[in-house]
RNA sequence: GGUCCCGUAGCUCAGCGGAUAGAGCGACCGCCUCCUAAGCGGUAGGUCGUGGGUUCAAUUCCCGCCGGGACCA
């Protein structure tokens, strides 16, 4: 049984039975005509419009004439209807209101998490972060690893089954360079990179590791390489001996590849980012490169280009460079390595859609793939979606790991912990976990700040900026989620813990059902209705995230929820002493209902919410 | 030179066919004897780059131009 044992009338109805009444209601009273609602730009509107403009031309009439008549003529139990100017707007009752967002939040009537839907059974592989072995994470590679993670937990919340896949850049030419630089300058006398490098700048205390020093290693060739051309050909020969299997190109490349997993695994640990497999980066599909061009060339399609690279033409699908896939000294390039993955992944995965989380400077490059991938085989058309974001720049001009001028992950995650940290010994220096509420919030602002911007749009990096603390960022929408937990501490009992879920596994925070008062009059101030119009537009925008690909309408719809709250709570007292007790019990479980979507939406983010701060 | 992306308040950005264009920061003015002021309320600030077109309706779609960026050669 759920919904609770009030009087309220609808109260086994949550927000869909509504909106399936109001659309049955607007059928019938206009037949033949696409009934299509919308969320009201704010709840003092209603909790659903339905927009008469379509309609009225089709029946050729004034819009504003058809919504009043609309309004006159259909009946909803439990709601309003109001003709606002061309629109209908259907407005609940403030209890119906709070009965059926309480009810879908608190005691999940459909059995499933709020927000969350049945199994699509579809297949989504999400393909993320990529980072290079012997780079260290930059403040770039933030983007690719938590756009991915958020589209791979709304995709799962969602009902997708997905595949989390990581292409580690562990192969290439890059290599070459690398185990250049190393034999040149390091196999000899600091073979295991234990000790700083006498001819380059100490390494800061905290990199005083060899996945540094091999980075070290990489931006010094680069640098001499400018100088002397002829090393360029040093690194291809080197990564001509990798691809040729020589056994001491491979013994390096392995190490190489070892330190930097362990490096990258503590960073996504720290990030609270997962794959399903670290298995399948660029050097997985080593020796299906041979057979990929095979394919290429049965199918017609490979071309001999200039100096004998191999290339395919794509001219006449509206790509005027063509896509190259071989180079003239007969060495693979990563487009040849991308077809490989893609043809095996439609072999072991079988997946409806690909996306792609890589920055906007490869949209040339996805597009020729794809391209390329259509041509071989139809099945791939709609499949493959590059899911591009902008590149983070700093004032000065372009990062580059080359050149050294890079800002590093981890040290914007450290200085956001000690910002925090410093707000924390001034605000509440009796705070229990401090250490871990300062990097719960250094991080959720950093991560925060990521997606409010995530858009196709290039980023400029300031430190001030990207972990700013006050108004529209993670930390207020933390600070929120902290308030909500210290008044449910307050108010004893169990209330606290209706809040808490155990352990996740995967999207899902497992929060207990939980009645929904049965008198909900304490919740009819207009603050009160407000949160109750903004918990209803969660599902929405987790929907919002999965069709747009991107965490920003998520983000957008927790600072909203915030804000509500905000209002909520400096203008409808929760435990005075003055209040009733089923006034105080309605708002309490109002609280927790938007404690759990705000701990529901920023997991999903990958952001935790801290019980105080 | 070609292709693609972006021009919205002083700054950073939402909105992307429809209801008076929204936030945050910064500025200014208020609010802690009361559930965490990392907060709340208010004021000031916009010819949505520009010129055309499509539409009952354009910041939103199409084309030209100007300005910024990316990729390719």
């Amino acid at each position: 049984m759920a919904g609770g044992a009030g009087a309220a009338p609808m109260r086994n109805h949550g927000m869909d039975a509504l909106r399936l009444t109001f659309e049955r209601q607007l059928k019938e009273a206009l037949p033949g005509v696409e009934i299509t609602l919308e969320r009201p730009k704010s709840g003092e509107l209603g909790d659903l419009a339905f927009p008469c403009f379509r309609a009225a031309k089709q029946l050729g009439k004034n819009p504003v004439q058809l919504s009043q008549e609309l309004a006159a003529a259909i009946r909803v139990e439990g709601a309003t209807l109001v003709a606002a100017g061309p629109y209908l707007n259907l407005k609940l009752a403030p209890e119906t209101r709070a009965q059926a967002v309480l009810g879908a939040i608190l005691a999940a009537p459909s059995g499933r998490p709020y927000g969350a839907r049945p199994a699509q059974g579809k297949k989504v592989i999400v393909e993320y972060s990529s980072p290079n072995i012997a780079k260290l994470f930059t403040i770039g590679h933030l983007r690719s690893t938590m756009i991915g993670h958020a589209l791979a937990q709304t995709h799962r919340f969602l009902g997708y089954d997905v595949v989390r896949l990581n292409h580690l850049g562990d192969w290439g030419t890059q290599f070459g360079t690398l185990l250049a630089a190393y034999t040149r300058w390091a196999e000899a006398e600091n073979p295991e990179l234990q000790r700083d490098f006498d001819w380059a700048e100490p390494a800061p205390e905290k990199r005083r590791t060899p996945l540094f020093r091999l980075f070290q290693l990489y931006v010094r060739f680069h640098a001499e390489e400018e100088q002397d051309p002829a090393m360029r050909d040093e690194a291809r020969a080197w990564f001509k001996r990798l691809e040729d299997n020589d056994p001491k190109a491979r013994a390096l490349w392995k190490r190489f590849r070892d330190l930097s997993l362990a490096e990258f695994q503590r960073i996504y640990d720290r990030l609270g980012v997962g794959f399903d497999t670290l298995e399948q980066g660029e050097a997985f599909y080593e020796d299906r490169l041979a057979a990929t061009l095979k394919r290429l060339e049965d199918a017609g399609l490979l071309v001999e280009g200039d100096k004998g690279a191999r290339i395919v033409n794509l001219e006449d699908v509206g790509i005027a460079t063509p896509c190259l896939v071989q180079k003239a000294d007969g060495t693979s390039i990563y487009a040849t390595r991308d077809l490989a993955a893609a043809l095996y992944r439609q072999e072991a995965y079988a997946f409806d859609r690909c996306l792609y989380v890589v920055g906007t400077d490869q949209v040339l490059h996805f597009q020729q793939i794809f391209a390329v991938l259509d041509k071989l085989d139809p099945w791939f058309k709609g499949r493959m979606v590059h899911t591009p974001f902008g590149m983070v720049k700093l004032p000065e001009g372009k990062m580059s790991t080359r050149k050294g001028n890079v800002i590093f992950l981890e040290d914007v995650l450290d200085e956001a912990r000690e910002r925090v940290a410093a707000i924390i010994e001034e605000k509440n220096p009796e705070l229990k976990d401090r250490a871990g509420v300062a990097e719960m919030l250094g991080m959720g602002a950093v991560v925060f700040f990521d997606a409010m911007n995530d858009r196709v749009k290039p980023i400029t990096f300031t430190w001030d900026r990207v972990i700013a603390l006050d108004g529209d960022t993670g930390p207020y929408v933390q600070y929120a989620h902290a308030r909500i937990m210290s008044v449910l501490r307050k108010a004893g009992g169990d209330w606290a813990a209706k809040a808490q879920a155990g352990r996740a596994d995967g999207p899902f925070l497992p929060f207990a059902g939980s009645k929904v008062p049965a008198d909900l009059a304490g919740l009819e101030a207009p603050e009160a209705q407000g949160l109750l119009f903004e918990l209803a537009g969660f599902p929405g925008s987790v929907g919002a995230v999965v069709d747009g690909c991107m965490a920003t309408p998520l983000a957008r719809q927790l600072v909203g929820l915030a804000r509500s709250f905000s209002g909520f709570y400096t203008n409808c007292p929760i435990l005075a002493p003055e209040n009733p007790p089923e006034v105080r019990e309605a708002r309490l479980a109002l609280c927790v209902a938007t404690a759990r979507v705000l701990r529901q939406g920023l997991f999903l983010m990958g952001i935790q919410a801290p019980e105080e701060m």
